[in-house]
Order: structure tokens, then sequence, then C-alpha cells
DNA sequence: CTTGTTCCCATTGACGCCCATGGTGGCCCA
DNA sequence: TGGGCCACCATGGGCGTCAATGGGAACAAG
């Protein structure tokens, strides 16, 4: 399947890397993407990551707008100036850089969480208790 | 019939293994799935496993909802993050992972239940419990 | 020169694939 | 109807491969 599905918590090592899940890398490889963009999250306190054509995606949203109103700006404000591209080593792991500390909390630890067309970096427990409280209020699903 | 009825436990082997009841595997046979799509339940302590077609299933429901609306992103947290695909052995097996583990409460024996288009996995006493609790509280079915 | 980054290589443990065994129930035949 | 044979299911374990992780050394940046 081509989608970013599940969860798995890896160890940041001594260098601040941290290795992807394979099940993550196959998906971003079948999709021939190997720069990742990266943002922070809308909602959450989590970073986003997907192939480049999520962010083409954002800028048509954006153009969609008046280029100078206020709800164009903010959009780029988020889009932009809270994104970037990231590559991973050999190895398939990443450096987990203070854009993504300070904006999750990050310390050690960190839990990749699928999310359909991209991924996610959450501190694990920020991860857990977000997702018990999705399940609380949750509106009926099935 | 082509759906999942009935329960049995199974043993967890030293691998961390457990059969799939063959009547289950029958059915999946029956509809060619040969990756299981697995959530964690929304409401109960069990995991479920079916066909992907129940992926595409709530993603057609989050696909309606505004993607940025935080109601849409809780579903995704759940669906996706909460979201595996898992494949049997050649035996017919499943390795009960820790992302079944730590939902379930499961440790050595797996209980699989029925509920008619998929199937669940819990831990024994808490079906046991669980199956109680649901005699009592029923209303009048018939 | 010092610090941080990238590219390699090493290790260990987990997982996938394969084959083996025992036990149970069903089926056939006498 | 009883006995025995056979098929299938649940379970156990070997072994090769790959992922996750650790660390060295070359390299670039300041």
């Amino acid at each position: 399947m081509n989608r970013f599905l599940s969860n798995a918590t890896n160890r940041i090592d001594a260098k601040g890397r941290v290795s992807v899940p394979s099940m993550f890398r196959a998906v971003l490889a079948r999709a021939a993407v190997d720069e990742l963009y990266v943002w922070q999250d809308f909602v959450f306190p989590a970073v986003s990551m997907a192939g480049p054509e999520v962010l083409e995606r954002f800028e048509r949203m954006i153009g969609s707008h008046d280029p100078f109103s206020a709800e164009a700006n903010r959009m780029s404000l988020l889009i932009h100036g809270g994104g970037v591209f990231m590559k991973l080593d050999g190895e398939g792991r990443l450096l987990v850089t203070d854009f993504i500390r300070d904006f999750t909390g990050i310390t050690d630890r960190v839990t990749f969480a699928g999310r359909g067309d991209h991924f996610q970096l959450w501190e694990p427990a920020a991860f857990e208790e977000m997702q018990a409280r999705a399940r609380k209020e949750r509106t009926a699903i099935s």
C-alpha cells in the first residue's frame, strides 16, 4: 500500500540522528522522493514530512487567494516560514534539528505517525495523549 | 458464509506469533485479501482486522471534511496513526507486535472474535468480561 | 583550529521464509 | 458401528536477511 500508516517510536542517537521507519522509507522510495518537505503542523505540536508535491499543493492553495489578503499572508507564513527541506542519510536517518525539537518538545525519542499522504514526528508522550484524546472526542466513525 | 463469526483463543509462541483461526483465514482467502488493514478499535481495548477496503471507507469519511479541520485531523490520527498493514506468514500466523500488545494488554494468549465484516484480537479475560457485560446491558434484540 | 556534518562500516537483534511435529477430527471401509 | 487412515490445523524452531543503532574518519564551515 502506498500510504503512510501506523506509528513507531525510535531512539535518537548521540549525534542527534534517528532512523525513519523502513515502512515509511519504502513509501518515499516508491514515490521517488529524495528531498523531504518538512513543516510544522497547523493543529498539533508535531512536524510533518512528505514529498515536495505537498508544498506545491499548498502553494496552489495560496495562489487561489488574493495575494495581498491577510489570509494568503498567514498561509505563506506557515507554509514557507514554517517549512524546510531535509534529506535522509545513506542509512535512512534524519538529523533532529532544533527546528524540530523546539516545536515538538522531542528530546531523546521520536514517535513517527503515518497520516496517509504524509507522516509526522511527535514527542512520544504527546502523541499518546493526543491519540487518546482523539479517541474520546471522536464523533461516531463507524 | 462470508462473514467473520464465532471466537477462538490461541496461544502466542516464543517468537510472538499466533495462528489466525482457519475459519477466518478462509473468509480472507475468499475475499482475496492478502494484506490486512489493522486498526486500534475506537471504543474497546481491541485491535480490528479486515481487508484494505475498510481503510478506504474510513478515508472517504475523512474526505468529506475540510482537510484542515480539527475533526479531520483527529480522525486521521486514529485511522492512519492508529492503523497498520500486516500480512500473515506462510502458515497463516501473524506477529503480535507492541502496536497490538500495548493497546490490548495481550501477553501470551489471544482471543479472536468475529465481528461480521471484520474480526478482532482481544486479551482473553477482557473479552470475557466485555461479552458478559454486553449480555447484561443488551437492549432487546428480538 | 575547532565544531558540526556527511559518508562509511560494524554490530546486534528482530523478522520473514521455510520445514518439522503432534494432535484432533473427519472420512472411508470393513 | 468400530477401527484405522488421512488431512488439516495449531504450534515449534532453524537460519538467512534486513532494519535500527553505534561509532570512526574524512570533510566542510566558521
